[in-house]
DNA sequence: CGCATATTCAACCATTTGGTTGACGATCAT
DNA sequence: ATGATCGTCAACCAAATGGTTGAATATGCG
C-alpha cells in the first residue's frame, strides 16, 4: 500500500511534477518560484510538491517564510533499480537520451528560465 | 495528456501491474494464467493488462481463443532513461548538458528528431 | 450442434486525483 | 502596528482509477 515504488512511480506519472523535477534539477527553488512557469494556482503546485516530497523525490526546508525545494535523486534509484531488474536496459543510449531531453525540455525553452 | 511517459509511469505505479510484469518476465502467458496468482477477478486483471498494453509495456496477441501477453521492454526503456538522467546528471548544470548534447549531435547527425 | 473455456464489455460503486477558491497562520519590511 | 508576501489548509468539484458483477462474444472440443 505504502510501497515506496508506488509513490515514486505515481509521482512521476504526472507531467507537471516531472516538469517541476526538471526545474529543480537546475537549482533549489522556493515554492513560489517553482509555481511561476505554470498556469496553475499556487495551491495546486504546493500539492504537487507535497506529493513529490512524500515520494521522497524532493525535500523541502523552510528558512524564514520561504520553503526551499531541493531535488533528492536518491529516491529515484529504487525505481531505477526496479527497472534494471528487467535486465534489458543497459547503458543509456545517447540518441534516446537526446530524444528524451528534447521532448522533456521543450516546454521550458519557451519560457525564460 | 497522451505523453508516453505518463502512461508508462502511471502503469508502473500499481503494484498489481508490477507483479504482472514480473510474471511476464519469466514467460509469455495467457490472460487466465496471468490472473491465476491474484485474488482478484479476471476482468480486473484484463483491465490491468489493457493499461499495460496502452502504455506499451506489454503486447497482446490473440491466437485462437487465447490472448498471449508478452513483455515489451521498449517503453520501459524511455522511462528508465528518464530516471537515469537524474541519477547521472544530477549535478550537471543543464546548460552544460545541453551544450554537450548540441556539440555531440551537431555534426550531420542525420537523425530526424 | 451444444457445451465449456477464454476474454472482454457494460454498468455500477467507492476512492483517489488534480484542480479551484477563499480564509488562514507565519514571517518580513516599513 | 500595518501591511505585504509566502505557503498551506479546508471545502468543494469533476474526472479518473481500481474494483465488482453479470451478460456477451469468440473459439475450441466431443
Amino acid at each position: 500500500m505504502d510501497d515506496p515504488l508506488d509513490l515514486a512511480f505515481a509521482a512521476l506519472a504526472d507531467p507537471t511534477r516531472r516538469r517541476i523535477l526538471m526545474l529543480l534539477l537546475e537549482d533549489d527553488m522556493a515554492v513560489t518560484d517553482v509555481a511561476e512557469p505554470f498556469e496553475m494556482s499556487l495551491a495546486a503546485i504546493s500539492k504537487h510538491l507535497g506529493i513529490l516530497t512524500r515520494a521522497g523525490l524532493i525535500s523541502q526546508e523552510k528558512r524564514g517564510r520561504v520553503k526551499w525545494c531541493k531535488i533528492e535523486p536518491e529516491a529515484l534509484r529504487d525505481a531505477s533499480i526496479w527497472m534494471q531488474s528487467f535486465g534489458q536496459f543497459e547503458a543509456v543510449n545517447l540518441d534516446a537520451l537526446e530524444r528524451f531531453l528534447d521532448q522533456e525540455l521543450a516546454p521550458e525553452k519557451g519560457s525564460k528560465i
